[in-house]
DNA sequence: AATGAATGAGGTTTCATTCAT
DNA sequence: CATGAATGAAACCTCATTCAT
């Protein structure tokens, strides 16, 4: 691993843990095995590692959701496979999403990261709405866009419920029972 | 007004525009034109007033509900009342709710705030779910408490999203068809 | 109890307790039940408090060293006795002898007040020794001044032990029986 | 000489000066010709400073007892050379002395130290009497332990009438013949 | 006389960042 | 590339003192 992995990687970890303002250059300096002065041959600043997280995270939902696409028709069982997968893919990357919720409250590049992926979340589930209401899957009452918008936000919250409160039971069914009753006929 | 409620009402701006972090005692003092050492003749420490602000909402929310529960018998629109009330709560109570969703994560005694609230939102969906259920109302098949819990979720979610991107149209109405039609008959 | 003696008497508790300078004025006044404002109705500032303790120490050994003039002769018998008063002198002043002795070497006044109460012992020891050589119970051998301030030395190294650890065992006997073989013959 | 040997100087030549409270660490920097923030490199806290002077000298004294212990062997002399060489120690770390003594009264750290310190004190000169006494050097009626413990004191004393009093006459001479009249044949 | 809120200077400590080696 | 000591601005907090009531 190079020493700009390294450093990305212990800054996930820490970030996950303890939050940004708690992850000082010291500790991660310590924890990464390497000096502070390091730190700043890879990364202009401490932000900048953040920064450089986010776009990792960006990067690795794009790459989900071309495969998603993939294989989502729209047809029964889509609204179901979808939020498995994605429930899968927090699972796969927790650190990063809680620090995306973790900052985009204080930092202005965290909320463009964070507007992005609802976008592109929205969008997916948008589609993915409206050819299943083409196939007769779904009522032609549901509105797409907004719908979409609304299940974005019902997964984001149940992110934080999984990373937050890990001891309460989980969800997922549950949830996803929700969604289908209310949208599939 | 008090300098101590001053002083609170200021916080309360502050934190919920910039952040718990970036809301310092200095300019917490010259904004609300007082000196720094004011501060301290009326709170412990600087998480002192977080606290106080978050008690208040635990407060604020507590006297609400009272009044919620006195209004619902879980007849027909129950969850659509429900659900507008506590959207008009928010609107009321933006900046505290803004403080409890941005601090949770950053202080366990945010996080013991927002579990309450959860809670007690949970115990009254719950409540107003089995009313409902009882009446004929509601889907048998429906889960009270998960689906209460995925119901908070969903409301925090759109909570979020009113408080952090106000340019995104309301979801209101949306969110609350989304609900109705996943669990009343 | 006038509230300027409450002050001093009140301020005199705590800064024998924990020093002059964990003795705040916020402190002080909540002790006495009094407002901080009040206290400087009577004194100039804090340290003004302490240079009234200071007096007032003063003024008793004054009223103390005369009382033991009056009783001294100089026959055998005599060193013991002085010791053993000024011994007592320490029990029934303990607060304000603690309080010359735990701040002459942070303030020039106490140590103005420390330096007159040694000069005032030193000398009425001194007398007591040249009193006693001529009545041939001292040694001619013994210098009166300089063993006065030996003894002086020696008593206030006593005090310290009682006040700072009152745990250890009482000397009063065994130091006297060790000054008296050194000096009586 | 490095930065953290600098800090430790300067602090002690300060503390000894003005006292603990009196040194701050603007004051402290301002002096050693560094920025404050370099202190907390080397230091954890202004207090570790201190704790770091005292352990030093609970070094220096435990080396200078062993020397000591080599060159006494009971003998006639023995009470005259032990408080000489005591004496010679205080002038040599006349700072750190005055440290401990301006401190344990503030400082519970400090206090223990300074019990540390008296108590190998009184047991090299319990030690000393006893041997004296078997050699019939010293008064079979001397109570080794409690006159160790007095002499100690006495000891303190003077070392604090030359570092508070320095222009008080000398009085090692008449004090070692005060002490051995009281307790050598 | 008494109050107690307000002050502001100054204390200790933290931390992102720089720079000589 | 890497180091780690040094920096200094800024954070939080304390406290003797003042002043309007």
């Amino acid at each position: 691993m190079t020493t700009k992995d390294l450093i990305l990687s212990t800054a996930k970890e820490m970030i996950a843990e303890v939050g940004f303002h708690k992850t000082t250059t010291a500790n991660l300096a310590k924890r990464a095995n390497i000096s502070e002065g390091t730190i700043y041959r890879h990364f202009e600043s401490k932000e900048d590692i953040l920064l450089q997280i986010l776009r990792d995270l960006e990067e690795a939902y794009s790459r989900f959701i071309v495969q998603c696409r993939e294989t989502t028709d729209g047809g029964y069982g889509t609204i179901e496979k979808v939020l498995a997968s994605h429930l899968g893919f927090v699972r796969e990357n927790e650190a990063d999403i809680k620090i995306v919720l973790s900052t985009y409250g204080i930092l202005d590049a965290a909320k463009k990261s964070m507007a992005s992926l609802v976008y592109r979340m929205e969008s997916f589930f948008e589609d993915c709405l409206r050819k299943a209401k083409d196939k007769g899957v779904v009522y032609d009452v549901v509105p797409e866009r907004q719908t979409a918008l609304v299940m974005v936000t019902l997964l984001f919250g149940l992110m934080r419920l999984k990373l937050y409160w890990p001891e309460i039971e989980d969800l997922s069914e549950v949830a996803t029972e929700f969604c289908r009753r209310s949208v599939v006929k």
